[in-house]
DNA sequence: CACGTCACCTGCGTGC
DNA sequence: TGCACGCAGGTGACGT
C-alpha cells in the first residue's frame, strides 16, 4: 500500500508512544466477542525467559509472588501499562520494540504452541491463555510492585487530564528555561510524548523544536497543549479503527506531516520537509512554518 | 539546572 | 551474492 513511504522502521517495529500504549492496553483489556481475555484470571504460571526483562525482581521471586494473583485490570499511564493484580502491580514499558499478545497456550490439536524468538516473559492464566512479552531489543522491563507508584509517581501529568489547563500547562512551560522539543519528551513532565508525536504536535502549532519553553505566550502554551492532545487523539483513534486482539497495525503513519517525510513537500506550504538532530533525535520540520525566533 | 553523549540491542536498508 | 555499516526507537547514567 503506502509501504514505499513510510520510513523502514515502521515496517517492522512498534513506536509505542501514548496511542500505542493506549491501544495495546485496549486491545488487551477487550477480547473480541465470544473470546475470553485474561481479566479476572488467575495466574497459574510465569516464565522468565530473558532474566533482564525484569526490573526489580529475579525470576524466581517474580515467579513465586505473580503465582496465584487475580488480574483484576490492565490500564496505562504515560508509556507504561499497568497490570493490576490482587496483591501486587504489574508495570510493562515497552520501551521501542516490545510487544505484548495474548493467545490460548494449546492448539486445537491439542499441542503446545511454542513460544516465538524474542518472547522474554510469559504469564498463564487459569483459563488456557497466556500473555506473552515479545521483546527484541531488549530494552523493554516489567516491574513487579505492591505500590506502583514507586514507579510511576515520576511520571508528569497525563496529558488528557483536566487539571492541566491551558494556564497550568503555561506555567509549566515557562518555569523552566529549555528547549521545547526535548521539554516535551521528559517523561517527568508530560508522559505519554515521544519522537514522532512531539513533531506532529509541534509541526501543527508551527513551533521550531529548538524555542525555548519560556519564550512562550501564553496563548501559544494553550495552542500547543491543543495540538498535543489533538496530535494524540488523532493517533489513538487511527489505531483504534483497525486493531483486532492480537493484531494491531494502527494507520496513523499513514497521517504524517512532517515526521518521517524530509524531501517531502509540507502539507501547508510546499516547502521541504528537513530534518534535524535536537538532543540526538531525529527531528522533522517544515523551514517555512517553523521558523526559529 | 540544562544539555550533550553514550550505552543498551536487534534487524533492516544501503552501498560497496 | 555477501557483508560491513548506519540507523531507528525510549530512557538512564554520566560528564561538562
Amino acid at each position: 500500500m503506502l509501504a514505499g513511504r513510510r520510513p523502514p522502521f515502521l515496517n517492522q517495529a512498534n513506536m509505542p508512544e501514548l496511542p500505542e500504549v493506549e491501544t495495546i492496553a485496549r486491545s488487551l483489556r477487550e477480547p473480541p466477542e465470544n473470546d475470553a481475555g485474561i481479566i479476572t484470571m488467575r495466574v497459574t504460571g510465569a516464565k522468565v525467559l530473558w532474566e533482564g526483562t525484569l526490573a526489580n525482581l529475579t525470576p524466581r521471586a517474580f515467579t513465586r509472588r505473580i503465582k496465584g494473583q487475580s488480574l483484576e485490570d490492565i490500564g496505562r499511564r504515560g508509556k507504561f501499562l499497568v497490570f493490576t493484580f490482587s496483591t501486587d502491580t504489574m508495570l510493562i514499558h515497552l520501551r521501542m520494540s516490545g510487544d505484548l499478545r495474548i493467545e490460548k497456550v494449546t492448539s486445537p490439536e491439542g499441542d503446545m504452541v511454542p513460544l516465538l524468538k524474542h518472547d522474554h516473559l510469559a504469564l498463564t492464566f487459569k483459563n488456557g491463555l497466556r500473555l506473552v512479552f515479545n521483546n527484541p531489543r531488549k530494552f523493554g522491563r516489567a516491574w513487579l510492585l505492591k505500590d506502583p507508584r514507586e514507579v510511576l509517581d515520576d511520571l508528569g501529568p497525563e496529558p488528557f487530564d483536566e487539571p492541566l489547563t491551558a494556564e497550568v500547562f503555561h506555567q509549566m512551560l515557562t518555569g523552566r528555561s529549555r528547549q521545547l522539543k526535548p521539554l516535551l519528551m521528559d517523561q517527568r513532565f508530560l508522559a505519554g510524548l515521544g519522537n514522532i508525536y512531539t513533531d506532529e504536535a509541534l509541526f501543527r502549532v508551527k513551533l521550531h523544536p529548538l524555542t525555548r519553553s519560556d519564550d512562550l505566550a501564553a496563548e501559544q502554551s494553550g495552542m500547543l497543549l491543543k495540538a498535543i492532545r489533538d496530535v494524540l487523539w488523532d493517533g489513538i483513534r487511527r489505531n483504534g479503527a483497525s486493531i483486532d486482539w492480537v493484531y494491531r497495525g494502527g494507520e496513523f503513519q499513514n497521517h504524517f506531516n512532517v515526521y518521517g517525510r524530509k524531501g517531502d513537500p509540507c502539507p501547508d506550504c510546499g516547502t521541504l520537509i528537513e530534518r534535524l538532530l535536537v538532543g540526538q533525535r531525529g527531528t522533522h520540520i517544515c523551514p517555512a512554518c517553523q521558523k526559529k525566533k
